[in-house]
DNA sequence: GCAAGTCGTTCACTTAAGTTAAGAAGAAAC
DNA sequence: GTTTCTTCTTAACTTAAGTGAACGACTTGC
């Protein structure tokens, strides 16, 4: 399991086998249950993550109807706004399925980053990929439609479809679920 | 005007004069008119931007329509995602109106953050920041409907509305001109 | 000063998403 | 094994965005 956060790290720098060791042995790797909460609203947490196998949602509340907005699985990182900007949260981390990850605390990192500038460095590189990242996504969901939306997701994510709720993936699209449905009817009639 | 950057600067790390003068020597300050373009789709630059003053934005051409997803103003920064990822750019980014802005190629940067280290954290809480703020944003945008993304809007930006032109307004908001000006008129009715 | 182009608005019509409700299929609870 | 809950789908109706066209107000270029 550690070897996948490693292969990851190996991405951005190299490690010695010291720093291997302080990795592998810090208290971080956890594994939650389907339906656990890793993070509520209005809770101030400094806990990054990062998915080592499953997937994990985010998700608002608004007036009572859950908002999903993110999934994150295999290989991929979350830092809550809420840690970064050290305000409550504006909404609820939950795992989707039984889910291996590791959680990290900002301090600790902070520590880690200030012993380690090999970590600072990887830290900018990730930043700084997952924001030019995240602004094509960005951009390709303002551009286009839910329809064009959903096509896009079955070429880049195709796995999400089928480990992810329907309704979950419908809030995620920007739609409602029934609007989904439709969409997809839409699509098969279209192919035949 | 060298002001603003520093000022900018110091909300991440305070500098010595050294590294301050070193900065203000950089030949990086460039004035550009209204309608210039600065980078072109296709481009393979590695130029990241500041604007000083004035208003930058972002736009793909898809189906020879513009397509504009980003505006920049005063104190805020661009590193366009292909200096990020090393690909040519599949967007433009233009000047909307008389604009003073720090251009800064990212061998330099690279050179400057192993220089002083000071930057390179500079850099990743940067990027950290900016990505915590566009995570919101996009959320904000998957969970509202076109006319509460111009309230929005309205709220947290009044001066884009004034400032920019209401076509290019509207296709950030993820709809045609024409709708704005109908969602527009729909809410002057509501409030009567 | 005039012509050409740009920009914003309005209108009529089409298309698709929101809403409300109902029902079928499957999973979880007892 | 039956009940209950959740999930997904379908349908009818409402609402809002997309489309194509037209018009007036403003620039821009000559």
């Amino acid at each position: 399991m550690k070897n996948i956060l490693f292969d990851f790290i190996s991405k951005y720098v190299s490690l010695t086998e010291d720093e291997m060791n302080a990795i592998g042995s810090a208290d971080i790797f956890r594994s939650a249950k389907k339906g656990t909460i890793l993070l509520k609203e209005g809770q101030r947490s400094k806990d990054s993550y990062f998915v080592l196998k499953g997937c994990i949602r985010t998700y608002y509340l608004l007036d009572s109807e859950e908002k999903t907005t993110a999934f994150y699985t295999e290989m991929e990182a979350l830092t809550p706004p809420c840690v970064v900007n050290k305000t409550p949260s504006d909404y609820y981390v939950s795992c989707v399925e039984d889910t291996i990850l590791t959680v990290s605390n900002s301090d600790m990192e902070a520590e880690i980053n200030s012993k380690f500038p090999k970590f600072e460095i990887m830290c900018r590189m990730l930043s700084e990929e997952l924001l030019a990242k995240h602004r094509i996504d960005f951009d390709a969901f303002k551009t286009s439609s839910p329809e064009q939306r959903y096509l896009n997701l079955l070429q880049s994510r195709p796995d999400l479809i089928q480990r992810v709720p329907q309704h979950q993936l419908a809030s995620y699209l920007g739609i409602k679920p029934q609007s989904l449905s439709r969409l997809r009817a839409r699509i098969l009639e279209k192919k035949s």
